[in-house]
DNA sequence: GTCTATACAGAGATAGAC
DNA sequence: GTCTATCTCTGTATAGAC
């Protein structure tokens, strides 16, 4: 692509991207406590240790600033996809998202997926930059599920598109919770999580009623 | 004597019950179409075509009114629970159950359980109704759970209660929305969820990566 | 018990000095 | 660009007449 030098970026610029992150990060670890609705922007900047009017600065509103918190945690599952090493399977490389979404889920953090009646999930529905990683995203794991299937390690008879769904949802499973309120440690949650996605709760080939 | 005609003491009563379910009604629709945070004690009022000012005199708040409506829920659920035909195996009930409650959710209705971050989470544990209400459910459920792994249907690796939690978070999986946004038939998306959660993903019995 | 009108609080957003 | 102080609107809850 770009092969040009960057120019070296000035110090003021460096603060300013330093304070926005500081701003994005507070954003985010609120939005995954307490969700849109119930998080405050006033909240965002105190604990982002600045002002209110400094942050609106920097966004436009509350919709534009959790949409870049959340355009910050696809950003971070593409860097977990790329991590990944080169010799697993494409259902190792499933399993290890699974893994990767659940303990996120469990410490907290920024579901993948906003809530269902949230008006987050309206401002996402309007931010490109957040649509467009967010295709990226879903065109390659979708590869992946594509690629187990052809390996025999995820049903043929289920379109790549439905397995997709089914493994994006679980980072938003209220199980998780549940469980957790059942006294579970969280290892042993996301063990279970991701065996029952995995395997059903059936225990052979499962014969439905008629 | 008595030439009044025939007393109806209960009239005023009904008329005041009739008014609440009403009122209930109006708020559970909403709570399934909007959410708690979203939705407004106004709307409520609007819809059940009463003053807010008179909704106040039968709940305490907004607390109180999402709660009773979830109380509606679950009785509604535990009739359900009752009408399901007494030939029916253990694993059939458990079926019936969940696509009950995935209909609903499609539907647009409220859902079993409360989102992870709502304050709606909150005011239905301080309420003694809700919790009564659901422990008895969890028992029964538990029962037919513990029911199906005696007669083989269902895993007998997996402790009762994780069984139970798998079933009862497939009420509020975004899965359903997610394939609803596809494009998809919801008794299409229905059959799907379901299959998923009882035979998984993969093919035959897993082999998990080590 | 139901209404109209209003008090009160919280939160998003902005003004204007520095 | 950052701050303090303020505006404005929305939504919960209440007062008081009937």
């Amino acid at each position: 692509m770009n092969t040009l030098p960057l120019p070296r970026p000035s110090f003021k610029a460096q603060m300013h991207q330093a304070r926005e992150d500081a701003i994005v990060e507070a954003a985010s670890r609120l939005l995954g406590e307490k969700g849109f609705e119930t998080m405050t922007v006033d909240e965002v900047a105190a604990h982002a240790g600045i002002a209110k009017a400094s942050l609106y600065k920097h966004f436009a509103g509350k919709d534009d600033l959790c949409a870049a918190a959340m355009v910050h945690v696809v950003e971070r599952l593409q860097r977990v996809m790329d991590g990944l090493p080169a010799e697993l399977t494409a259902l190792q490389r499933l399993q290890a998202l699974l893994r990767w979404s659940l303990h996120r889920q469990l410490t907290e953090e920024v579901p993948l997926l906003p809530g269902r009646s949230s008006a987050l999930a309206q401002a996402l529905r309007d931010c490109d930059a957040y649509q467009a990683a967010m295709r990226q995203v879903h065109v390659r794991i979708r590869g992946w599920v594509v690629q187990a299937q052809a390996e025999g390690a995820l049903r043929r008879d289920l379109p790549p598109e439905v397995i997709l769904c089914a493994l994006l949802a679980r980072s938003a499973d209220p199980m998780l919770y549940m469980l957790r309120d059942l006294g579970h440690a969280d290892e042993r949650i996301i063990d279970w999580v991701m065996d029952i996605c995995l395997s059903g709760l059936t225990p052979g080939p499962v014969a439905l009623a008629g």
